[in-house]
DNA sequence: CTGCAGTTGACAATGATTCTCAACTGATTG
DNA sequence: CAATCAGTTGAGAATCATTGTCAACTGCAG
């Protein structure tokens, strides 16, 4: 059940240029988007393939995913350190940002409640400095 | 923009079906099922029409909505008070939890960072004492 | 009772994500 | 270098949740 066999992951071509473009954005974008920047850029490689790569990086812990207000999955290449991200409502800028308290207090509710095995989803949204300006 | 207006809500045989069934359950789940709940009650209401209370009331704030790992929208009625869901992985069962240090970091993050108009996510998962028995 | 704005429902339309499956490719072996 | 084979890919079909369309309907005010 848990196989922690990640198998074999062979570097094509296109799993290459996937973490390339990953590696030239700081937001987060989703896996259409993302195909669209391999395309424009000329790098000819398919939807489905994008999908099923960024999937596994995902699961490989290499990129974070989250899912914006509308239930897309979004993407952004990650330091491997546990953090949450504080997003930009309006020009998606992203800030990694880390709180060992509310690591700390999650566990402890969880336990409370007798719950084990536990994670949790945090994510802060705002509006950043250059976009509260605009109406 | 942020008009308070919310409309005249008219209380009809639909919209006060859906509001009964919501009360019929304490975990979270799909607007389908919700649909499927109504039909097999022998209430007839259309899928839209489901869909549409259930972004109203969510609008209105009466129901937490948040994501499956599917990207799916789950429902479930709630108290009115801002508040986190502590959910079991496995069979579902919702605990609402209220965390005011969570609320001023995240607040305090943000500001710090130069975000305004702050919201956030946070869902916590687990396995409750009654699944961690089963393997 | 009448009129109208708010509602509804059946169904089409959208759109993201997944599935299918034959063709392809990279690493390995002889 | 050529054969081999498991892992990969891509084009397009298939899913499926969710939203849009629009004519018919329904509470409620007058």
């Amino acid at each position: 059940m848990t196989s922690t066999d990640p198998g074999p992951l062979r570097p094509t071509r296109q799993r290459r240029a996937v973490v390339g473009v990953l590696g030239t954005f700081a937001d987060f974008r989703s896996a259409q988007d993302i195909h669209e920047l391999l395309t424009s850029a000329g790098e000819k490689v398919g939807l489905a393939t994008v999908y099923r790569t960024l999937a596994a990086l995902a699961d490989a812990g290499e990129v974070d995913v989250l899912r914006n207000e509308d239930g897309e999955a979004v993407y952004r290449s990650c330091s491997d350190s546990h953090h949450h991200h504080l997003v930009c409502r309006s020009c998606g800028a992203t800030v990694e940002v880390e709180g060992p308290a509310v690591e700390r207090w999650t566990r402890a509710i969880a336990e409370q409640h007798g719950f084990t095995d536990v994670s949790h989803t945090l994510e802060i949204f705002g509006t950043c400095t250059a976009c509260s300006g605009s109406s």
